[in-house]
DNA sequence: GCAAAAGTGTTTATGCTACACCCATGA
DNA sequence: TCATGGGTGTAGCATAAACACTTTTGC
């Protein structure tokens, strides 16, 4: 593999995604394991061609770890910390396993690059989460969909990034409809009211959630789902399109 | 003067602030009109120390054209467009005269560093207008408060920028009770409601308003403000520290 | 029929809007 | 005493929360 094309990209600016998936009642997040160091975690991020745009620059990044194209994307905060990356007891670690991993590909110019002061923008993106197939970055081990409520402890400020990335979800899922994008392409009403409650951690009531969200005018109601289940069959609802 | 230290701040990275102040029952911007070209309007900007924090770099900024330090300060938004700048007409004028301007300041690889292209990013400034003293950047002719019902048009994207930050603002004013960074130590209900009606740009009830804010709970009730107007005095307010 | 969960209707509380009214001030 | 604008109270409306009830499904 030929070397780290560093001269191709922006220096000192990254992206960090968070990218959110539903399921099992649960709200989670895609990170990855990395190869380096011991029990890493991190956010799949990457970094902007100079001839690209940010927007794009993540779409792409996204593309790579999950396959998907046209995923709902918010840019929601930039991290510029000076010392988010210097100070952190990781970036020795990655310096040393960097050499070790491939010398030709991360030359110590190269190695200093990536582990220079970087300011970093964040987006989170909402993918169905059974539609996605996560491919391993360059330095990930695995990637794992985790719950939020069960997120190890992850590299630099990525654990800050994630907490900020859920607040401003919180904020935009009402108000611009967002919730959709982490549901297939049928689903019951009941599913979107437990996917609300996985996002802001507190029940509702059925029947005030069911009005409100009809309410807003965007579903269309299609047949009932016979589940087997001894109890009344739930309508099936799909996103309007218009 | 020496030359220009691009060797110490991040390269394609950039800060553009919208300063917002409010005088005569208007909301206004902080702009500055070039040296360069005829009639060429832009938001203050700069850029990023390499040792510094995003944020610090802002409030550099912002002190620097301001005179002001601690002020109210807000990152609403990234605008990465590649070809924000590079598209751009300005970009051939500024290289043209930056060369006239100042050839030792100013060399050819200062001035590909300054057209390249930049990624920005947007912040908006809350001030009492009453305590700032614009000071001209080094390619300002004069800054200007002008009313953000009459803005001239900017270089680059700026025209979108102010737009965004008005946005950021007005859906930020209400909920975080950063209007009362626009307005003197003391002022009457009158002034705030005012104050609101500039930046959403229509008409209060003035008793519904009061209630409102009273209900808030931030601001403290002073004596009465004797104009010497034949009226009732209005109670001047403060906003409450805690 | 019965349990389980879906779905609907009604009442209550809350907050916002609109209207009506009173008060202080200085000429 | 009057015009002017400040300040307050209350009724009406719309929205949201709480409570109660009916319906469907498979055993």
């Amino acid at each position: 593999m030929h070397k780290f094309g560093i001269e191709n990209y922006i220096a000192h600016l990254s992206i960090d995604c968070v990218i959110f998936g539903y399921q099992n009642n649960e709200l989670k997040v895609l990170i990855a394991k990395f190869k380096f160091g011991q029990n890493v975690w991190a956010l799949p991020g990457g970094h902007i061609l100079k001839t690209e745009s940010v927007d794009k620059a993540a779409s792409r990044i996204l593309k790579e770890r999950t396959g998907l194209e046209n995923i709902y994307l918010e840019q929601f905060r930039v991290f510029g910390d000076e010392n988010r990356i210097h100070t952190h007891n990781f970036k020795e670690v990655m310096k040393e396993e960097l050499k070790k991993f491939d010398a030709q590909r991360f030359t110590p110019s190269v190695i200093e690059w990536l582990t220079s002061r970087f300011v970093c923008i964040g987006y989170y993106a909402l993918v169905d989460i059974n539609k996605v197939s996560p491919q391993n970055g360059e330095f990930d081990e695995y990637l794992e969909w985790r719950s939020v409520k069960d997120i190890p402890p992850m590299t630099y400020d990525h654990d800050e990034i994630l907490t900020l990335a859920l607040t401003a979800l919180r904020q935009n899922l009402d108000e611009k409809l967002i919730g959709f994008n982490l549901l297939p392409e049928t689903f019951t009403m009941r599913e979107v009211q437990a996917l609300y409650e996985a996002v802001y951690d507190k029940p509702f009531a059925m029947n005030n959630f069911q009005k409100k969200i009809l309410d807003l005018n965007v579903l269309e109601r299609l047949e009932k789902k016979f589940t087997g289940a001894q109890n009344k069959a739930p309508y099936l609802y799909r996103f309007k399109r218009n």
